[in-house]
DNA sequence: TTGTAAGCGTTATCAT
DNA sequence: ATGATAACGCTTACAA
């Protein structure tokens, strides 16, 4: 109820009133060994008789470290971070740093003064680490980070320079089982709404698709590309449909793309799924609610969140990890 | 390519090199008065040649500043967060912050050590400032940044205990427009999905709608309980449905429970909006994709982020600062 | 086990 | 205009 912020203690201050050295108390605050039980009570006692907390930013400026992590994600369009897809990963990721003492800061790379903004915060090191998302092939945040030293771990591969650490989804297996699922179904005429290409899951998820074809001694009834969201996914829908009347069925590379194809497939007067079977990937709050309902590739994003965070925190200990990659599984729903 | 970090250069060294001492340099660095031309100049070349930026750090240290605010989510679902309403206000508040050289910090105080890692960064003074997003009534988060001292300003008003500083979104005038919208169509049994009403926007949309139902002289026809979420939305509904089966129209609290009635009403085998009209609030992504398509109240969520933003901002220069309301629209689509 | 003292890299004060 | 010098608050050798 007192406005005024009254000047927090020092150590020095728990110090003398413990009747001890900085150092020891500053041990204690740590607790550091080589500190006689009574000292240690004594400190712990001022410690709690003063309120005293420790003024982080001189711990870093000591210890050298910054005490948090960076979220950088990239691409052209702000709105990207609307896409639900980036709130489970912040999700998972503050759950595991919410066991350290390691803030998390949120950068998005999508303006020059935005990308200039990383840039500075990985130069002057205000963060000891950095989990980048979303990376597109050309994308200069990847050289921006090798060139910082700092460790990094990307969430999703980056199409060129497979990087040392990174957690990724079993994109090319999610596109196999949904594709495997459409042919069980019975359908041989399979169109795909691909992601753009100059992305790893792009590539990833369409290659899948190729290979469950293959494999079925198919071959894709057609293809046409989006860039993830609605709006495209019903463009490459209508191209489709004009040039493959007879399609019987679409795998498309992610829900939203998927919800496009569903919307302009009622507009045509093709019914779902008897007509034509969809299946979409992600597993978004879309896929739910669409009509119908989208049989859909579920992958872990939060767990993706949560890995990628978990392997920044194993390389700031110094420890050896290896890349990783999470399952998907197929959910089916009335789309397929 | 040289793996090794070298170390980064100082301000001292840059003094050096430029042949000043390191207060010129200091003040060069933050084009302060009282440098001779010639030092300036000879600055700035020493500061290009050896590559230097200033430790934020030690800045911080120095200035007593930590040179990053913190958004702050509160509530108990950590998939909070996943709502696209937040990756909005994240967006907005980034492409302000970007003008600065602030950093964003984000908390996610869901558990008790969220909440705790929380109460942690505001008495270390790791921000200079805070927003807080979406405050139920009795959140203990309000009085934890109340005590802290520091600059707060509220997106979305709390429901208790008026602050001086908020940016809202015009809630109960949107519930009006909306309500109003299904009287004009002709609809007199007008149910709500209200949200829970411990919160502010629970309550406003809830008042609004009640002011418009009574403006024309009736009466609410039933009211039942969501909480934001789409599978309440269906649970009210299938109550609503069963009590009142007579309803000729629906008024949801938020977009995601709107879409949880339409499923159910299709699934009751109600024609919408031929035999129910339906209006939802947000137009969030799900309005544009559900079936039929939303009509909804748009809420101007980027902006949101970005007052609430430009708000502390204000704050933080010592400005004087009224609260803020964003108006709503009316976004007319299939479902009413 | 304990304490002294030297950093960490800036900014800010105060003579000059 | 300029440059010592003292903060800022903590960690960490090093010595005792």
């Amino acid at each position: 109820m007192d406005g005024t912020a009254r000047r927090r203690p020092t150590l020095d201050e728990v110090a003398e009133r413990a009747g001890v050295s900085r150092s020891a108390a500053s041990r204690v605050l740590n607790n550091a060994p080589h500190v006689s039980r009574a000292k240690r009570d004594a400190v712990q006692r001022a410690i709690a008789e003063l309120g005293f907390v420790p003024n982080p930013t001189a711990r870093a400026l000591a210890t050298q470290q910054a005490g948090a992590v960076a979220l950088v994600v990239s691409g052209d369009d702000p709105m990207i971070f609307a896409d639900p897809f980036f709130g489970q990963v912040v999700a998972g990721a503050t759950t595991v740093l919410e066991e350290t003492d390691l803030h998390l800061v949120l950068c998005l790379a999508t303006s020059a003064r935005g990308q200039t903004r990383v840039q500075q915060l990985l130069r002057t090191r205000a963060v000891d680490g950095v989990v980048l998302m979303a990376l597109r092939g050309d994308d200069p945040m990847a050289r921006l980070v090798r060139e910082s030293g700092l460790p990094a771990v990307f969430g999703g591969r980056p199409l060129e320079g497979e990087p040392s650490w990174y957690v990724d989804v079993d994109n090319a297996g999610g596109a196999r089982a949904a594709t495997d699922h459409l042919l069980a179904l019975g359908r041989s005429r399979i169109v795909t709404i691909h992601g753009p290409l100059d992305t790893d899951v792009g590539r990833s998820r369409m290659r899948g698709f190729r290979e469950s074809v293959a494999l079925a001694g198919l071959t894709p009834y057609g293809a046409a590309a989006g860039d993830f969201n609605e709006r495209s996914g019903a463009a490459a829908m209508e191209a489709l449909l004009t040039r493959h009347p007879d399609l019987d069925a679409v795998f498309a590379a992610n829900d939203n793309m998927a919800a496009g194809a569903l919307r302009v497939l009622h507009r045509a007067g093709r019914s779902v799924p008897a007509d034509v079977a969809v299946v979409g990937f992600d597993d978004l709050p879309v896929a739910e609610v669409s009509h119908p309902s989208l049989t859909t590739v579920h992958q872990p994003i939060q767990a993706l969140g949560r890995e990628v965070t978990r392997m920044l925190l194993a390389l700031l200990a110094g420890e050896r990890v290896d890349p990783l990659i999470l399952p998907t599984r197929l959910i089916r729903r009335e789309s397929a």
